[in-house]
DNA sequence: AACACTTGTTCTCTATTTGTTCTTGTTATA
DNA sequence: TATAACAAGAACAAATAGAGAACAAGTGTT
């Protein structure tokens, strides 16, 4: 876990039970529980540690709400950890996998756009260096220039990872063979 | 590990032990901590140590905050950021990069030993998915397995990524024309 | 609505831990 | 002998943690 802001030695303590408990439990716990699983014996010694923690931002601020302690929805994918979202092979559906996985690509690999990361099933695309089981990041466009790869979804299902060629009036798709808008 | 400013035995070992520490915790020991890691007794005399890792740039200084024995930045990369080393070619020596950047690669990537990268130049691998520019991590290690590719130094300075296939009494590289011991 | 109860908030006061700066002494080495 | 590395410990300052009181706001019960 990578803190950008510093956090004492206790905070960190109770900021890894509430990821805990947040998995477990439906509602957070009270202060007072905080207290009896840290015995402690101040309820207001205990606040100002969460209070330290809402003020790092890792915990939504509750005001006066009871049971209020929330965690802020962390998006680590901000810097270049980027989501393992499926698997890819010629003339089949992306397969998103159930319980994606992070990757972290290296800075160059991430582009301006949102990416993701899948993996290549299969040996269409071997003339071109991509092999089974690699891992293809994809920067999502709306454009796409000639002879670049993309992802190219047939009936909005079937998925494949083609050259793209594009004419006026149509999309020629290689080494594929159909033709998409 | 290049330290431009010589340090003392005791601190190479300090600052070992704060290696590892920061792998596996969290949060920096405290100068107590590693009085008694080190069977020292006084807090003072570990003070005077880690001082001198602030003064070489090793260790970030830390004000008077507790816990504060923050690793400097290198250290990080130490995990998956791995150095551009240099650029490797069929038949031509690797070239060593003058100011090595870094890369983040995926945690999936990086091996057990000391990994570096090199970029790929020319298209003698094309048929195992290696193209032109294609970064490629290597691993440094001692024992190759048969068909794993592996980086040949040829007389000890053209490099090019073959095959690897041992033999009782030699080794055959492919697709090259040399074997080496 | 009235009430008791729980929970969050704010405050002051105190204790403990930890980093820092000293001085002093010991040991090894050139 | 002179120097450097290292250890020990005292003394201090700041950071951190805890206790407890008092209050306010929510929650539930009657």
């Amino acid at each position: 876990m990578i803190f950008t802001i510093q956090l004492t030695r206790k905070q960190q303590e109770i900021y890894q039970f509430l990821l805990e408990h947040s998995k477990s439990n439906a509602s957070a716990p009270t202060l007072d529980e905080l207290c009896r699983v840290f015995g402690t014996k101040s309820r207001g010694s205990m606040h100002k540690h969460v209070q330290a923690l809402v003020e790092c931002g890792l915990v939504e601020p509750a005001h006066r709400k009871q049971r209020g302690i929330r965690l802020v929805e962390q998006n680590l994918e901000s810097e270049n950890q980027l989501q393992l979202a499926g698997y890819i092979a010629a003339g089949h559906p992306i397969e998103a996998i159930e319980n994606p996985e992070t990757i972290t690509v290296p800075d160059q690999l991430s582009g301006q756009g949102k990416c993701y990361v899948l993996q290549v099933k299969g040996d269409s695309m071997i003339e071109d260096g991509i092999l089974d089981g690699d891992w293809v990041v994809i920067e999502q466009r709306n454009t796409a220039r000639n002879g670049e790869i993309v992802v190219a979804l047939v009936d909005g299902r079937d998925a494949t990872l083609k050259h793209i060629e594009q004419r006026p009036g149509e999309v020629i798709l290689h080494p594929a063979n159909s033709s998409m808008e």
